[in-house]
DNA sequence: GCTCGTAGGATTGTCAACAATAGTGGCCAC
DNA sequence: GTGGCCACTATTGTTGACAATCCTACGAGC
């Protein structure tokens, strides 16, 4: 007999730990992209040995996140333009799901926290925390697929979200005006609660379409 | 200058290679689902020692092929009816927006390799050769998502007809006649080349629909 | 009879040493 | 001056051994 309020008390694996760590080290910049990845400096760094630092690696480069070069090193993945590109495609299928699949179960709930999220965006837009709109941009996404209630959608996402931070970060110099972005995240959770997949649908289109416009003007087209 | 008929010459890591091999056992059904993966054993099989054996699995366990008990153990995952339907949840929105990329393509020579898989498809039911239709059926969804050209989607649907593979083989011993199934593939490869977004779309939602429903009858609904 | 505690065995987790490979700089021949 | 050769160094790849943990079985105590 289990509980439903205990969860299983389960310690994750070591390899994972250190996937997560490196994953975020990843994500925030701290090592940027291109950067080789020293086995026994990082593994001082974070107290392990080099083996389970190995093992978590292998985690990132299954991501993609990191590119393994045989007897040369790991290296952070660099996006290209034509990555950019890529990581919005998936972030379209994934969400364009999840949106469909949040409509087929307790809407009003979702629509909810989406909100929620979008009236932190809205203030921390009027304080020029510029940053910080970027952060709760990614938890809106994040919370949209979250409520899909589907596993793999969400570890795919996952790994989108990281390397749509990444893409941010490396731009980091020239972002969009917050007081864009407010309004187009309200808009989409607000379409939830019209029940209207087409019209939920279009707007995640538009959505995602604008933002790889935005971040492309500044690379070059390759 | 690195010319394009020349791909680059790498050597891929003994982790992937493991890695590979281990995820082609699992979908083949010889490491059945549910069953522990004892490192020694299998390290002893493959001739390679316990760290390499154990980089690979780490990818797996990413991948969600495998879940790892610590102290414990790995294991092949068990697929439960939530399960199947999330694998072609997911396997929906990789394979819809992967059909309307390709849209936005070569659609011709698409259609053409996809009708190729679809008359052996049919040759293989003529011939009564049941598995060899199963193989050629993911065979036809794997095409349809290389020629998106989109590396994420790629990667994504290569784990996910995994899991499909291991369903099927899970629940072999009644699977739906091929009669049935060689149409529905010929109409999807037959609908690009009207390059109508919605018919496609359409067809491939049912389809997966269709899917899901055929596996899941012999599967007591949870 | 049931529970608790405890050895035994087996498996996983971690580590440090060894082997192999690629990059680097210098030297020599042409 | 250019190209080829060769040791040297640093890093990765692999291994076997050791430590820690869990499951099982068995016996003592209640």
């Amino acid at each position: 007999m289990t509980r439903p309020t205990l969860g299983r008390l389960v310690q994750e694996s070591t390899a994972a730990i250190i996937a997560s760590r490196l994953r975020k080290a990843i994500r925030d910049g701290e090592l940027p992209a291109g950067a080789q990845l020293g086995e026994a400096q990082l593994a001082r760094e974070l107290g392990v040995s080099r083996g389970p630092l190995r093992e978590g690696m292998q985690r990132l480069t299954q991501e993609g996140l990191v590119i393994s070069i045989r007897n040369r090193g790991l290296f952070v993945v660099e996006l290209t333009a034509d990555d950019v590109r890529d990581v919005y495609v998936a972030r379209s299928a994934v969400e364009r799901a999840a949106a469909q699949l949040v409509l087929q179960r307790d809407v009003a709930a979702a629509a909810d926290q989406l909100l929620a999220v979008v009236n932190e965006m809205r203030q921390a837009a009027d304080d020029q925390r510029s940053d910080r709109v970027g952060d709760l941009d990614l938890e809106f996404h994040n919370v949209l697929v979250s409520l899909a209630g589907s596993p793999r959608l969400s570890r795919t996402h996952h790994t989108l979200l990281t390397e749509t931070r990444m893409c941010i970060n490396a731009l980091q110099t020239t972002y969009p005006p917050p007081d864009e972005r407010v309004p187009e995240h309200r808009a989409i959770a607000e379409a939830l609660l019209l029940v209207d997949p087409g019209v939920v649908d279009r707007l995640i289109v538009t959505h995602m379409a604008d933002a790889v416009t935005r971040l492309l003007t500044v690379v070059p087209p390759s």
